[in-house]
DNA sequence: GTGAAAGCGCTAACAG
DNA sequence: CTGTTAGCGCTTTCAC
């Protein structure tokens, strides 16, 4: 049987609350006393049983991290980065993926709630109702999302300036002379889409031109989308001189294209990513807007 | 404060056991009962204490997932394929990073190990002595390792054949008249790199060729790696009509490089990946071989 | 400085 | 089918 509080206690003559105390660094306990009984607990191999701690102590000392999708490279840049803050904090982390579905996300926040995160990371599914809104704001722990926004929420989201960045990158590539862009958005019903859009919107009006709405596209944000979508406004002789991208998985998709057309980026045409991965500093020439929220988001 | 047990069974005239039973569905409770604490369970928001559960119960449901850098695309893939099994089988996942510190590996597992995990997956770090395998040895819980083979633990290992593997790309490579293969191997001390560069040695030993060391090289196995790798050997004037990386990631960096060169792929240089990650498929040509441990990792 | 006792919310063993 | 009792390993009063 593992080594318990009991175990040490026995073998030491010093009572359960005693050593208790010692492993937890309590102040008021006499060195000597201190020394034996983490010398025993050592040689025990004493691990502390941190569920019936947090059987009694208000806190388990854990967080939830809801993903939307943690093999998508941006999503686990960022868990990457709540990681390293979690351990500096002396946090764990309970995560789980939702597929963007909302069920899952709320499914897996009662199961982490059940588990008695002290608080949640999430990185909310795209659809958002009336009955979403309401189950959050039933959250009994503080939590904070990551990336997108949510209506009613504002306080309670980290992100980085989606319109600034959208901007941006429209005005650089008019400033370059582009007149004919592939915007190749996100999917309709998310802040980040919303908000770029507006960006974008921006830089055009800044400049006096007009938005060719045959050149926009709401996609969903994978590398197939980006893929397709050159493919077909190529066959589609649609005349494009830049290709400006929801993030960096799509503006894959789109050399990818772009290079079996014998195109050549960016002196046919530029592309643009947004995200800023860890890939894209070294693909070919892919300008893109950083966005990181990595290490701002350690504390729940 | 949240509804507990006691709650309900006082809200409805039962004893706290008899909620308990009907809260896990457990037989033997009639119908009636049955759905009267259900309803009066919904109706408070009843949601069950793990942590008390687990506390009495001999499992947790929990497994802990140690990874070495979970942001590195092959590690996250192979996370996701935990996480959709676990999910599958209801079990809840605690994940931390070691950065190859067998420091941080040995750390975090006790801090799983104190939180009760019923089992573990270990992406272990690279290094391994005598006092790792006798610490994997006394691990009270079941673990298996992914990805990588730690000496006397064969059947703790999951992973796929690293030597066929590397043998058949060399085939590959030699069949299409290569006979300057740059070969960007892994680091030295782990099994991977051993088992594929036999793979490698057998391929050349097969077609009576002689190995030019010169065009092996051990890396890390980072983007950068790649990158730097081949732009030395283009410094150096080293002659090579094809390039083996460790991994998909390697060959990102190799490609940039070569590309920088003008130098194209494959006609110049035929380029080969490994891991086969979501990416690769959408890159310019880079035939990858597969390795998807991902779901069969689902069983700890 | 240290110890004794109570109890966190739940499940399991034993009754009936 | 249901209730009573005990106790998981720890932290937290409250004593001395």
């Amino acid at each position: 049987m593992r080594a318990k509080l009991k175990t040490i206690a026995e073998a030491t003559g010093f009572s359960i609350n005693t050593v208790s105390r010692v492993l937890r660094n309590d102040r008021r306990i006499s060195e000597k006393t201190s020394r034996i009984i983490k010398s025993k607990a050592d040689e025990l191999g004493y691990i502390p049983d941190a569920i019936a701690s947090s059987m009694r102590s208000p806190n388990t000392r854990t967080i939830g991290v809801v993903s939307a999708d943690s093999s998508n490279p941006f999503f686990s840049e960022v868990i990457k980065g709540i990681s390293e803050k979690a351990d500096e904090l002396g946090y764990q982390m309970l995560i789980g993926n939702t597929e963007e579905s909302f069920e899952k996300e709320e499914h897996l926040i009662k199961l982490f709630l059940s588990r008695k995160v002290d608080g949640l990371i999430i990185m909310p599914a795209y659809n958002t109702s009336e009955h979403h809104i309401a189950f959050y704001a039933s959250l009994p722990v503080p939590f904070v999302f990551a990336g997108r926004y949510i209506d009613g929420f504002a306080s309670h989201s980290i992100l980085h300036c989606d319109e600034d960045g959208e901007r941006d990158v429209f005005r650089y590539l008019i400033g370059q002379g582009h007149r004919s862009i592939l915007y190749l958005s996100g999917p309709e019903c998310i802040s980040n889409t919303i908000e770029r859009d507006k960006g974008m919107m921006e830089a055009y009006r800044e400049a006096g031109l007009d938005i060719d709405q045959r050149l926009i596209f709401h996609l969903p944000g994978h590398m197939e989308d980006g893929y397709q979508a050159v493919n077909n406004a190529i066959n589609k002789s649609l005349e494009f001189s830049a290709v400006a991208c929801f993030n960096d998985i799509v503006a894959m998709g789109v050399m990818k294209s772009l290079s079996e057309n014998d195109l050549s980026i960016p002196d046919d045409v530029e592309v643009i990513g947004y995200d800023n991965l860890m890939f894209s500093q070294f693909m070919n020439p892919s300008l893109s807007t950083v966005d990181v929220p990595k290490h701002k988001l350690g504390y729940a």
